[in-house]
DNA sequence: TTGTATGCGTTATCAC
DNA sequence: GTGATAACGCATACAA
């Protein structure tokens, strides 16, 4: 059904030159013979469009559906006062670990309706403050922020916590600066990796730790200690490494190959690594190929994360899993459900949300 | 400094009450003495502005630094009939070939000061198009569809076209759709592949054709058999293997796999395998593991785009580079230069951009 | 049950 | 050089 022209009604004429960008509520209202107010109420199935006769509501869908009417997001955003949208910062978009998050926090977005604007602050501290900065201003009515590497100023989040907008960290624990975190259970993790080595056989095992800076670090070495005490293994300080902190996300792989190739020459015994990450075991892996040794007939290696990548590597790598779907969608949910209850002013304490972790047994791992 | 308040003046009493959601240009106004119109004209520095005495503006300036005044976006969207977005849909988020592309749009896109707004399609078609229409709908000024897979239908993108919205395709010839793409140049890359096997005195050669319905397979076969040509190699029917039409992005990696052993099973002869990707070369490098060969002494594999993991595997993939990066910002610079010259109607004829690719060598070939 | 009038914050037009 | 005014498209209090 086409017509020519879009109805030639009092004040048409008026606008007929400027050519017509979009159809407009008025477009619907003339079309259909109601006012603006009838089909906006209509429209939106709000306040009294229960007691709209039926036939009203039935024309004014079916005229807007004909003239394919799409409301102004700007003018609804601008009249109704909220942006109907939520930020979300992710600190390396590159990074598949982001991704996977990302693609959680979506899978729950599209549900809501709200609209995300993702940013990618490239491993950048300060092009994160000034990402959170512009979402700030741009009203988000929700702020979700993936991190991944270090990341420590507690301060760059302040003006969210100021304005009280409801927002979530995933992948680093952020109570101290008030905001609500969802992260992995890195002790649990730290734990379940050990065990798992432990199980094989292996007795001479070198280790990779996370930087200091990295908070990840210090749980997921607590969880790996827990084991060893109550197995009665005896870590001894010339088989534990600790990665440097950098910023550079691909310095795990470096730091990891160079840390174990100085492990292999002080201390050849080595039947197995336990590496902080799946990067750092990917370098750990060069490293032993360099020196001549085969994964996992030589030494074995289990990581931490799964990235897809540990699926798809010859060997398969064994690694501790965080659920990193689930994660992205939990902190959505975390946010909605504040903005659901925007009203009832939730005090909102910072609470840290901790994800089971899962042991995935690859072709890296073998028993001694 | 700071102000109880935001200045006694007439008519604030009445929104006094309701609290102050954020400085508006009319608090600038007031409080530096001019008139809203005087402020905006200075903010934006536009049309006379320059007749505006130095002092004037730097009294709106500095009044606005002061209050924190920042434009509302919607508003200035309603005002101005541009939404000062571009629309960004991605086909798969967890996909690292799109990921870089995407930062290589985000490079580029930021210095532009338009809000890039990117939706994940999840390799679903049916979501693309709502997403397509979605982003249409929201206004959006251009629009860039970053392509990895399957993706045939034309009349997904009609409504882009109709509009003539400036838009680009990265991945995918779009030619028939009256739509500019960005691709690397396929002929040429399948051209280096062999030609890098064949130097390094492979003769045996197993190759993994991409599905037929993949734009890409036919000029990346055609320039390996270009090569073939010139060399006077035989291509043999029965070393030749082509990766099915299907839409799991993860089925390249187990697709691969399992033709190569069916190669191996008949072509035992075989000493190198051209994959059509990086993803298949890494099923064929686990397919080549269990069948007992080791890469790259036995057999050397080549694969092609250069994903981050094909540098962090061991031994790392040589590869076709695919310069994602560049093909990102390309892609925004020609949806870019498109909205500049928006008032001299371009006829935009759709044009296809191919990028070089590029040799990298890493573990994963050996001379014979 | 439906219509009128108003304002959200900004900018463009025009008058002074 | 600067300011009054209208309008962008929509939603709502209030009137009818």
């Amino acid at each position: 059904l086409h017509f020519g022209g879009w109805c030639y009604l009092v004040g048409d004429l008026k606008r007929a030159d400027k050519t017509k960008q979009s159809v407009t509520i008025l477009d619907v209202a003339r079309e259909s013979g109601f006012s603006p107010t009838t089909v906006s109420i209509a429209l939106n199935g709000v306040s009294p469009s229960e007691n709209l006769r039926d036939e009203t509501k039935r024309q004014i869908f079916e005229t807007a559906r004909r003239l394919g009417y799409r409301p102004s997001e700007s003018a609804q955003v601008l009249r109704r006062g909220r942006s109907n949208s939520i930020g979300i910062v992710v600190f390396d978009i590159a990074d598949p670990f982001c991704t996977l998050i990302l693609r959680g926090i979506d899978l729950e977005l599209k549900k809501s309706g709200y609209l995300p604007i993702v940013m990618d602050a490239h491993n950048s501290l300060d092009r994160f403050k000034q990402y959170v900065e512009m979402l700030v201003h741009r009203r988000v009515e929700g702020l979700i922020v993936v991190a991944n590497w270090l990341f420590i100023k507690l301060d760059a989040l302040k003006s969210v916590v100021q304005r009280k907008l409801p927002a979530v960290v995933v992948g680093r624990d952020m109570r101290q600066s008030g905001i609500s975190s969802v992260l992995v259970d890195n002790e649990a993790g730290g734990y379940l990796a050990l065990r798992h080595i432990y199980e094989l056989g292996h007795r001479n095992i070198g280790f990779l730790l996370g930087p200091t800076q990295l908070g990840d670090s210090i749980p997921r070495w607590a969880g790996t200690r827990r084991f060893a005490n109550e197995a009665g293994l005896n870590l001894k300080k010339a088989h534990i490494k600790r990665l440097p902190d950098v910023s550079d996300p691909l310095s795990g792989f470096s730091a990891g190959r160079e840390l174990t190739l100085e492990l292999l020459q002080s201390r050849p015994e080595i039947t197995a690594v336990v590496a902080f990450d799946d990067l750092s075991a990917f370098g750990a892996i060069r490293a032993l190929a360099e020196s001549g040794r085969s994964v996992p007939h030589d030494c074995s290696v289990i990581g931490f994360d799964d990235v897809p990548m540990s699926a798809l590597a010859t060997p398969g790598l064994t690694t501790i899993r965080q659920p990193m779907l689930e994660m992205g969608s939990f902190a959505f949910e975390t946010v909605f459900s504040r903005l659901r209850g925007a009203s009832s002013l939730q005090t909102a304490d910072a609470r840290v949300n901790l994800m089971q972790p899962e042991l995935v047994v690859r072709g890296s791992t073998q028993s001694r």
